[in-house]
DNA sequence: CCGCTTGGGTCAGTATCATTGACGCATCGG
DNA sequence: CCGATGCGTCAATGATACTGACCCAAGCGG
């Protein structure tokens, strides 16, 4: 429990490398481990805000994807989000429906096609996205903050890089198009 | 929750002038929301290829893990790496005690303590994480290449400042000293 | 109108990873 | 010798994910 790191652990006189030329030295190995490490540790703290909530509510990250994207993108079908979490339909149903049935998400058929349903977060659930929200907003604005935004940037970059073809595919559907669904807010 | 956000910040080389009005544009909603998107899809893809080969092995990510602190410190206690990884003996134990009996980790009793078991690699286990390394390798080589020195740099202060205290002090025993305190090794 | 496809839901069974709480044992240190 | 520590372990539980099969309703081409 006691977290002992005493004294200030935000000294930088760190044995950094690249202090000449910044050459290709930042593909070494050792470097490459570095980021396994940061990814791990970073991740799991960016989740672990949110995940004190939900586990208040009984629900679980799953959850919390559910509401994320749903929020990002109301009227998404259902199979559009099943492409973004690359996940099974029983996965998703599993936590999809009782979200419905809880008034946090709401299901309206298509226009066009009326087989599909449209996921919408409702009030309810719009309010406890908001709430998840700004829990991780206090984790990833320090970290913005204190990194500066040309670090910013390159954060950015490098994620973008981490992503395959399928999550790069669903990335853009998702920042890109206001798309056609009409129902932008 | 800690507001000081300042205290150390003061220590920090900052990179840039940072004139506040218009460079604080990043700190948006908008913004923020597009970082828990890109940390999503990019510890995502980050971990699928080496799950790939795990599931072949019939393990689990948490077996990687174990895999790769292990081999980041030989020899480290399990008191230690149960900091690290920030679950319980239990779980630890369900991933460790197969590892053992096949060969992949040894325990040795600690030379000043021997309730200590100190875990290492065997060759197996070695070969096995260097397979799994190799293969996130690729995926982070690529990301770090196409983004460049400077956005590395600024990727790794941001997953720092992502951490929590906890965090900090796991990733700064794991990273920091190679071996000091006269005790181990 | 008739099939076939597609969007979506569901049943049943299984695996991994994690949890809590309690107990046992050996060793350390005063 | 006694209490604290390092580690292992029992039992029960829960969240997330998977596979494969099957069903319904709606779209769509012929």
């Amino acid at each position: 429990m006691p977290a002992k790191i005493s004294a200030q652990s935000a000294e930088v006189p760190e044995r950094s490398p690249l202090p000449a030329g910044r050459n290709l030295l930042f593909l070494r190995e050792e470097e490459l481990r570095l980021a396994q490490d940061l990814l791990f540790f970073g991740y799991r703290d960016f989740t672990a805000g949110a995940d004190e909530i939900l586990v208040e509510l009984g629900m679980g990250r799953a959850h919390h994807r559910v509401l994320h994207f749903v929020g990002r993108r109301p009227g998404i079908t259902v199979g559009d989000l099943l492409g973004i979490l690359a996940i099974t339909k029983q996965s998703l149903g599993r936590v999809l429906q009782p979200m419905v049935e809880d008034g946090y998400v709401t299901q309206t058929p298509g226009r066009s096609d009326r087989r599909q349903r449209l996921l919408t977060l409702t009030e309810k659930g719009a309010a406890l996205e908001r709430r998840l929200f700004e829990r991780q907003r206090e984790t990833i604005m320090r970290a913005y903050r204190e990194a500066g935004p040309v670090a910013v940037e390159g954060f950015r970059r490098v994620m973008r890089g981490l992503m395959g073809e399928q999550a790069t595919a669903a990335f853009e559907l998702l920042e890109g198009p206001a798309a056609e669904p009409g129902t932008s807010r």
